[in-house]
RNA sequence: CGCGGGAUAGAGCAGUAGGUAGCUCGUCGGGCUCAUAACCCGAAGGUCGCUGGUUCGAGUCCAGCUCCCGCUACCA
């Protein structure tokens, strides 16, 4: 293992909240492993921010009638708050329209400039006269060429899925003003992407040919097979982030150029506020750089992003990138625009106190290999059947037990017999198990092997039935109760990635001190004269009201 | 059109170098009673998307096809 990781999330876009499936692919996978890298000693800096230009953000100020800074402002504040009350643990939150990103990312602009590492380009493109702006394909409507159908966009048409041209289309409008649109020249910096292909294909496709998912290796595969164009990294907008360099006026950066740079930006700015350095974070050959994101972002993460850390020289290039895809809701993709999405800053005050709910179950269906299907009666299910009948109850049956017959302080375990030694093996085992499959990003094999330890307390209990030894064989039951509190110790910090909230709540409960993950192999984590707190539910039933509610919510 | 990922019991998922299909939840039956009617044991339930092929033998390899999702839209 390195001894230094930076950790980054998808930067949200701020023209909307966050939904559970930003969650499910992005946020909680990269939660749990910052934490779980942490408990593990590590020094790590996890960082994410609000991405805050583009053309769909003056879009939305336009169509509002406000400027961009007040859309970003809204759901800046909306975003981070509510991964702050989430639980989500960045160690910074920034934002792309701060001074300290601005100068950055123009840094990286003009030293790649400096180094000619930029072509330029002028080509005649769609201008909408009347509103003084050119039309990203996008917002351009016209006729397909190809079905005729009426209303396709500049870039595909929805009626036969063709990828287009705006050019290509028969009477094309402005979708901004209406207006028929007229050809202008303009020029724009270009990153010579085909430049890269042979660095890409070794660094990729041999060294990471392992360790890398199928979905992102095959995805970056197919990329290089096809053979890398140019992009431009300019536009012609006056929201984003001005081309620094000669003959830039009224242009700005392409979003997408700047976005990842704010991942830079944001461990600055965190290492200013901690006076510390951030260099280490970036251009350090021990840190590991990690990318967690969706499946739609692949082509930015692997194939352009990592073209510019290359030719700014000093940075290091991603160790991994987990790429998630998509989660459902109800059998039907989520849509912003169509308001179908669970809304997280709704979530929370919807289901005061079950972060770690919700946590668990995104986690336990996680879209890891293929796209999957988020729905409010699995959703009861998975808290009703696994958290409170497997996990919550086995704590309470330890904790309850206790106070029965020892009032709570842990007595002194006699003679272990053949049942206690292989419960107490299996134990031991557990933190190795569940950190081999964390380091492979499976996070929802690895949550369903932590609860595993639960199902073999109940089954340890069951089987071993203190409650009968009680009568005739007390120093037994010293025993199996000091046994069973080791599963609970253990789970106190092996479920801390997963359940955050849960696990502090639990080492309260039991009086335990925080713990390294790699400690809690070392048995036993509690020993007798112990005293424990009095006992209280980790989970509660969810009932059938609450998620018909979500349900009619939805409109089901 | 092309490319990438996926299609496995009612639901959600594993199946890692081809050799009698597994896990969790749900359902049914039994046990237990410490526990939030929770827990433990057992059973039923799948011709592994379709059609061919290679092989003694394929969910696992090859070819073709169908459907879903994605592919420089900023929607993770």
């Amino acid at each position: 293992m390195s001894k230094r990781y930076t950790i980054t999330a998808a930067l949200p876009y701020t023209n909307g909240p966050i939904h559970i499936g930003h969650l499910a692919g992005v946020y909680v996978p990269a939660d749990i492993y910052a934490r779980y890298l942490r408990l593990c000693g590590k020094e790590v800096l996890f960082v994410c921010g609000s991405d805050e230009h583009g053309v769909a953000i003056s879009m939305k100020a336009k169509k509002e009638g406000v400027s961009p800074k007040e859309i970003i402002d809204k759901y800046h504040k909306i975003i981070r708050d509510s991964f702050d009350s989430f639980g989500i643990s960045f160690d910074y939150y920034g934002r792309t329209s701060s001074d300290i990103h601005r100068e950055t990312a123009q840094a990286f602009f003009r030293t790649m400039h400096d180094k000619g590492c930029f072509e330029t380009i002028t080509s005649e493109q769609l201008y909408d006269a009347k509103e003084d702006q050119f039309l990203a394909d996008r917002y351009v409507i016209g006729t397909c060429p190809k079905c005729n159908h009426p209303e396709a966009y500049g870039d595909q048409c929805e009626s036969c899925g063709s990828s287009l041209n705006a050019t290509d289309l028969i009477e094309p409008k402005s979708a901004l003003s209406g207006e028929t649109p007229s050809l202008k020249s303009t020029t724009h910096w270009y990153l010579p992407l085909d430049r890269y292909e042979t660095f890409l294909r070794e660094w990729i496709v041999e060294r990471h040919q392992k360790d890398w998912k199928p979905n992102v290796l095959g995805q970056v595969k197919s990329w290089l097979d096809d053979g890398l164009k140019p992009r431009a990294v300019t536009r012609d907008l006056s929201w984003g982030i001005p081309v620094p360099v000669e003959g830039g006026d009224q242009k700005v950066l392409y979003v997408w150029f700047d976005a990842p740079i704010g991942y830079v930006s944001a461990t600055k700015e965190w290492a200013a506020l901690n006076n510390t350095d951030w260099k280490p974070f970036w251009q350090d050959k021990d840190t590991q750089l990690v990318h967690f994101i969706g499946k739609d972002n692949i082509v930015f993460h692997c194939i352009i992003f990592p073209a510019v850390l290359q030719s700014m020289e000093d940075y290091i290039l991603p160790e991994n990138v987990p790429a998630n895809e998509f989660l459902n809701l109800e059998g039907r993709k989520l849509s912003t625009s169509k308001n179908w999405a669970v809304w997280l800053h709704e979530y929370l005050v919807d289901f005061p106190g079950k972060e770690d709910v919700l946590r668990y179950v995104l986690t336990a269906n996680a879209p890891e290999t293929k796209d999957n299907d988020f729905t409010w009666n699995d959703f009861q299910t998975r808290n009703n059947s696994e958290l409170v009948a497997i996990f919550g109850n086995f704590i309470n049956r330890v904790m309850v037990l206790m106070h029965k017959y020892y009032d709570g302080i842990v007595p002194q375990a006699n003679q272990l017999e053949e049942v206690d030694k292989e419960v107490l093996v299996k134990l031991a085992a557990a933190p190795e198990t569940i950190a081999n499959l964390l380091e492979q990003y499976k996070f929802r094999a690895a949550s369903q092997e932590m609860l595993q330890l639960a199902r073999m307390g109940n089954k340890y209990l069951a089987d071993e039935e203190p409650w009968k030894q009680i009568k005739i064989n007390p120093e037994r039951v010293a025993t199996i109760m000091s046994t069973a509190l080791q599963v609970a110790a253990s789970l106190a910090t092996l479920s801390a990635p997963f359940l955050p909230h849960t696990a502090a709540k639990l080492s309260a409960m039991m009086q335990l001190p925080p713990a390294d993950w790699n400690s809690v192999k070392e048995l036993p984590l509690i020993i007798h004269g112990h005293k424990l707190e009095k006992p209280s539910l980790l989970f509660d039933k969810i009932e059938d009201e609450s998620i018909q509610l979500q349900q009619e919510k939805l409109e089901l």
